[in-house]
DNA sequence: TTGATACAGAACAAAATGTTTGTTATAATT
DNA sequence: AATTATAACAAACATTTTGTTCTGTATCAA
């Protein structure tokens, strides 16, 4: 790819990301974008369609790279059937979150989280795909799907929300609790 | 208050959920509220600061009245400290939403719907405030609080987006289970 | 060096926002 | 029934934002 488009692609990037600390992402217009990232209006228009396009590609980028170690380690040595290493792959995934890789937690812990959590979930949802075995059986698959990945999201943004003092072992610990997860399930 | 002013709040209201069932809230404009509500521009204005105050105050009239009997027979006969109640508590909030009351429903299963949770779960956590007993002690109160809160809203959005096939009991039975809630605890 | 292309900046039409004004219609009050 | 208050309406308005199109310039890859 050239080198100008990567350096403008990043360059907005960088500049959405230091206006979403701070405001919500309806309230940011694409001036604002511009005079941030130091860029014309027509280059922006190259790049992205919609401010909600650069949301959405923002978004698969980085939870892209959040999530990508993970699968890659998963396909090398396959753990799922077993429901052993759930536990340490959602705490290698808050690990990932906390060393803020690609900015997801600047990201989740401004105004427009919910945005973000609706494509955190779904990377979520293809996560939790791999381990059948947490999901319970005395309720509707979909509904405990939904549980799963709905509560992760939510102990991730509190945990977020309260400036992650809590170390990603003990907030594993806590959600694994939470959903009623044993060890040797 | 003036019939005339009750008329065009509720046309507005009428109008705008209307709007909200097949359009997001970001991309529905004033002009077709007005359009939709046959109201004049300078009346809708002279009755809600902005598009998000309307919001707001949707919100908050529907959702008093989803929880206000709860709160109501809450009063006359006191269960709290016990544990007991809770499910039925749940249910009846689940009866409330499936016969639409205030349109409850409606507004949850649009494209808004993170919108309306966000007040949803406002509701919701005074709710819980009710039943210390639920909130484990093995993990932090805050996180606990949030999870209850937070499952439920899933819990009942996915309830509504699946056209609401079970029945209230059953839905408040598998939610009780996934947060592995005991009866007698 | 040369050809391609990404960029900046300006200008533009279209749409939306929120305010203001004068007039009409409909309440509540006597 | 007549009067007074006020809510609604329609139109006009300045302002802001959006997304497009243009021209000239700078930068890249070959």
């Amino acid at each position: 790819m050239d080198r100008r488009q990567q350096k403008t692609r990043t360059a907005i990037f960088q500049a959405f990301t230091k206006l979403l600390e701070t405001k919500h992402f309806n309230n940011i217009t694409v001036q604002e974008i511009l005079n941030e990232a130091n860029v014309g209006r027509s280059t922006f228009y190259a790049h992205f369609e919609t401010k909600e396009a650069l949301l959405k590609e923002m978004c698969t980028e980085i939870f892209d790279h959040v999530f990508s170690e993970d699968l890659h380690s998963e396909k090398t040595h396959d753990f799922s059937g077993s429901g052993h290493g759930l536990k340490e792959r959602i705490t290698h995934l808050l690990y990932h979150l906390r060393d803020n890789k690609g900015n997801a937690a600047g990201m989740l812990s401004g105004e427009s989280s919910e945005l973000f959590l609706r494509y955190f979930k779904e990377y979520l949802t293809v996560m939790y795909e791999e381990y059948p075995d947490c999901i319970r059986p005395d309720v509707p698959r979909e509904l405990a799907l939904n549980h799963l990945v709905g509560s992760f999201a939510e102990a991730v943004r509190w945990w977020i929300k309260t400036r992650m003092k809590l170390r990603p072992e003990e907030l594993a610990d806590d959600y694994l609790r939470l959903i009623g997860y044993k060890e040797g399930t």
